[in-house]
DNA sequence: TGGAAAACATTCCAACTGGCATGTAAGTTC
DNA sequence: GAACTTACATGCCAGTTGGAATGTTTTCCA
């Protein structure tokens, strides 16, 4: 704020700035525990081994491990949705559109960092107050990309789009499932392509009518 | 085995049986745990107690924990196995049978079974051995209900059939997880028959050629 | 420049976990 | 009916867990 900014450095200075650095020290770690070790073997212990930071230090940003999770949802989906813009392109015109669109989900849904989505889903099932702090967030995530969907494939019919995108995030999440635990990558594929023939077809049928 | 077995037939007298009752307590309170609690929350303890078994009844049957979770996939495989084959009535002809098909796959792969499944599945990404013991048992479900599907609907080609069947079972598993998290219940059911819209349309697209 | 407050570090604790050791009862075999 | 095996019960332990109390440093502002 103030032009007597010292010229020195060294070490982070405002305390705004110190905040958000250890939060994001610890929302990072949560979520590399999260895909690493699984929502029940993470330990806030462990989490703050990984950020660097001390016991207190968590304790003071979030006062309890439920609090670190729902915050570190939003984190997490922000890292997403970033992925997902990061690596849209250009899509294309309607013959390749579907298929990289497809893909596109694929990047984002069935990604690294889903893993750590699933986890914390499947936790919330049984944890209402996490379920609370993911819901609102997670639709946020779906809704948004359906726009970017929309804005960057403006041709397609609004109910068409809709459905394709829902079908196929939902279908891929799925897959993703068979995918963690090591199902046969090569029959995934095939399986994804003979949805891409089937969604092109659903759209050529949509648009000729 | 001799032919002096005494009448009375207050409390179950034989080993085995004795033995396959508590067996079948701690699995079924294993799952049922599973689906109330999820897996982070279920503890051994939990299980004896659900089950009215001791612990050390517990170690007798099943040395660690582990070993116990892994024998309760099977356990949970087998009833939903049984599950869907009791549901699966007669599936009817081409317009229907999709249809029916698609229901009867959510009966079976969005139930609340499934829950525990899921719980399962997940934990098991991140363990190892967890992971060993649910590959073959969740394949050997998945083959024997699609040959169950081949056998109910003969006239289906079959790579038609494969490829509208496993389609069908990731998007379902998909859809369940939204479910399980409190998603829209409408838009669920709207998405499935924007589905088996599309499925019956693939069916007869291939059917034709 | 001095002191309040925010950020961080250390230490401790009560609760709970899974696993094991030891002890008892029920069933089986000869 | 005695020796033996299997099934179950009880109590204990070492390790972890999440959370809180207390102490120290860093930044900020008047």
């Amino acid at each position: 704020m103030t032009a007597t900014q010292p010229a020195r450095e060294r070490r982070h200075r405002t305390q705004a700035e110190r905040s958000e650095r250890t939060r994001n020290a610890l929302l990072d770690a949560t979520v590399e525990c999260l895909i690493e070790l699984g929502y029940a073997r993470t330990s806030v212990h462990e989490i703050c081994a990984r950020a660097g930071v001390s016991k207190g230090a968590q304790q003071h940003h979030f006062s309890t491990k439920a609090e670190l999770m729902a915050t570190a949802v939003e984190h997490l989906t922000t890292r997403i949705q970033a992925e997902i813009a990061a690596a849209a392109g250009d899509l294309g015109d309607p013959p390749e559109l579907v298929e990289h669109g497809v893909d596109l989900i694929w990047q984002g849904f069935a990604g690294t960092l889903s893993a750590a989505v699933m986890e914390l889903w499947v936790a919330a099932r049984t944890d209402p107050e996490l379920a609370a702090a993911i819901k609102p967030v997670d639709r946020a995530l779906g809704r948004s990309t359906l726009e970017l969907f929309r804005s960057l494939a403006p041709g397609v019919p609004q109910h068409t789009l809709d459905t394709l995108y829902w079908l196929t995030v939902n279908l891929i999440r799925g897959l993703a499932l068979d995918a963690q635990l090591g199902g046969d990558a090569s029959r995934r594929t095939q399986l994804l392509n003979e949805w891409k023939r089937i969604a092109l077809a659903v759209y050529r049928d949509d648009v000729a009518r």
